[in-house]
DNA sequence: CAAAGATCGTGAATCGTTTCAAGCTACGCT
DNA sequence: AGCGTAGCTTGAAACGATTCACGATCTTTG
């Protein structure tokens, strides 16, 4: 047993005889090494969980599959779980990539307590949080303030004088961040206070969207500028407006959030915010590969990438 | 220990006390069971791989969602793994979760041959297929034949006569078989066989769609009826067809496939196929649930679930 | 009051792998 | 020839939880 267990793993300790032999047998039986026997013995694991609010945004699905990558090419791989929107279901996640003892952890939380990250930590899981900033925890964030502000103030520079910005729910810090960043570039063009006003949804979704534009459709006078919290929102917005008659950019201009690849094939292609989604994937997961490899002398880092607006038809 | 683990697992034979006294410890000291310890002596996992080509169609997270539902329920955990439309990732994922030890197996499968499903039974796996039909195995799938009949005699019944089928690439055997379907459909019209050809795109997602549109207008004369094999296409196709000023319905009508939630909210609403993806992940759950129970006197199923025309507005 | 019975806690073996110390073989050197 | 050494192989302990047989404590009853 020892001896199969240099051929997999240290092969140069192992007669080049041997290890043919070995090799055969292991062909022959159809042998498949038990991960969970070797992780106990072990205490590693290499492995890191993803934890993603929902898959159904291709903007998580695609950080999480850039993160991926990058563990694979490393020798990792990586445990997905959603979160579904519910704090409950993060727990949950939190539970189950505790239990199969994950070396690290990207998460984009909910609602994770500070008090959490610390005790996952304690458990010597390199956590790395996407889209939050946090002190004394590795991060990787895009600055939602400048995206924000980006989107308003191309919807200014347009003249646009009547603003909505159409978001979910305000638990999710990301979005109120954007709404901020835009607020402040209303600020600073001088707009009056009632000029931009919010339209909130349950969801972040081309189904809410069009539930926003058709509330949208009811105000006199109508708005002539929309920033939506996110590209679904905007996508299924757009589509509304479209059908009721309404000219996109000419009447109404959207602007979208996150450039997903939906976005550029759009009835109107899409004017949006980009983030940068496999630059935050891959750099999160180098993070926490680094403080996993050598957790003594890690020093935990806050990046910050920038947003790009991206201007395409609808704004 | 023993009564620790007693604790956890049998309460019942604990008395009050000593219980209480251990869930306090467990509780202070922030104790997390280690499931592969457990695993390990068990020889069981309580958790099921789910493998699907991409996260990016919604089909196949929705399918997964309704899978990973029923899973929790009965305390079973789900372990993601996407292929990424490539069989060598494919293999990966497989290898990945026997090693893990997963005690069951969904995969919707790219180029599976019969001899690994074969092994992966040999070691004790419960092995459901979805989306294919296979001797020997579970399998929950719809009827693409049918489906892509339905779609066609949509079109045959609404007086189209030159219809175009956009599809992926010819390896994606449900794809094969909802041409196979509308190909049957219009020889039962008694269609001419130029009258239903096909345009084939390397990719399943909206761009490509959008790049379909596109090689479609240069036809002459244009195709009136076109049949996508799946929704992403159907909506790339005719947000370039409504860009490009072509009607829909009226000039040219198009039919999707999959149901996701886009398609209810498209510019056009989208005439489609729909795939019951809950009952699909539900159903493949329970069949492996129920082999992972009994695995001797199980017998496997092949269950074969109909697909229901749904009229919007593009067809 | 003592013995049987019921109830609950304890300790050791076990799962499959890794790791490390110790053992073995063969070879070279003096 | 004897001994040291390098190169491989073998065997046993360990990881953390489960399980089961056994032992301890307390209750009950003749």
């Amino acid at each position: 047993m020892g001896t199969v267990s240099n051929v997999l793993n240290r092969p140069n300790l192992v007669a080049e005889a041997t290890r043919e032999r070995v090799q055969a047998a292991i062909g022959e039986l159809g042998f498949v090494r038990n991960e969970t026997a070797r992780q106990l013995r072990q205490g590693q694991s290499h492995v890191l969980g993803v934890v993603v609010p929902t898959m159904a945004n291709p903007y998580f699905s695609d950080v999480g599959r850039a993160a991926e990558t990058v563990m694979n090419a490393e020798g990792f791989d990586a445990l997905w779980c959603t979160s579904e929107g519910s704090p409950t279901k993060e727990q949950r996640c939190l539970d189950f990539l505790e239990e199969q003892n994950v070396s690290g952890l990207l998460i984009s939380p909910l609602d994770l307590g500070a008090a959490r990250v610390a005790e996952l930590h304690g458990r010597g899981l390199a956590v790395v949080l996407l889209d939050r900033t946090t002190a004394g925890v590795c991060s990787v964030a895009v600055d939602h303030r400048a995206g924000g502000a980006l989107a308003a103030h191309h919807l200014l520079g347009r003249r646009h004088r009547r603003l909505v910005f159409v978001t979910g729910p305000r638990s999710i810090r990301p979005v109120r961040e954007r709404h901020a960043g835009a607020v402040r570039a209303a600020r600073d063009a001088g707009l009056d206070e009632h000029a931009l006003t919010t339209l909130e949804q349950p969801e972040m979704t081309a189904s809410a969207g069009r539930d926003a534009a058709r509330r949208l459709l009811e105000l006199d006078p109508l708005p002539t500028g929309v920033f939506c919290g996110n590209d679904l929102l905007a996508i299924g917005l757009i589509n509304e407006l479209v059908r009721a008659g309404v000219k996109v950019p000419t009447e109404i201009s959207v602007v979208g959030y996150d450039d997903i690849d939906l976005a550029a094939t759009a009835v109107v292609p899409l004017t949006t915010v980009r983030q940068p989604r496999e630059e935050l994937g891959r750099t999160a997961t180098e993070l926490a590969l680094a403080e996993t490899g050598d957790p003594e002398q890690h020093e935990h880092r806050q990046v910050v990438l920038s947003p790009e607006l991206i201007v395409r038809e609808s704004a």
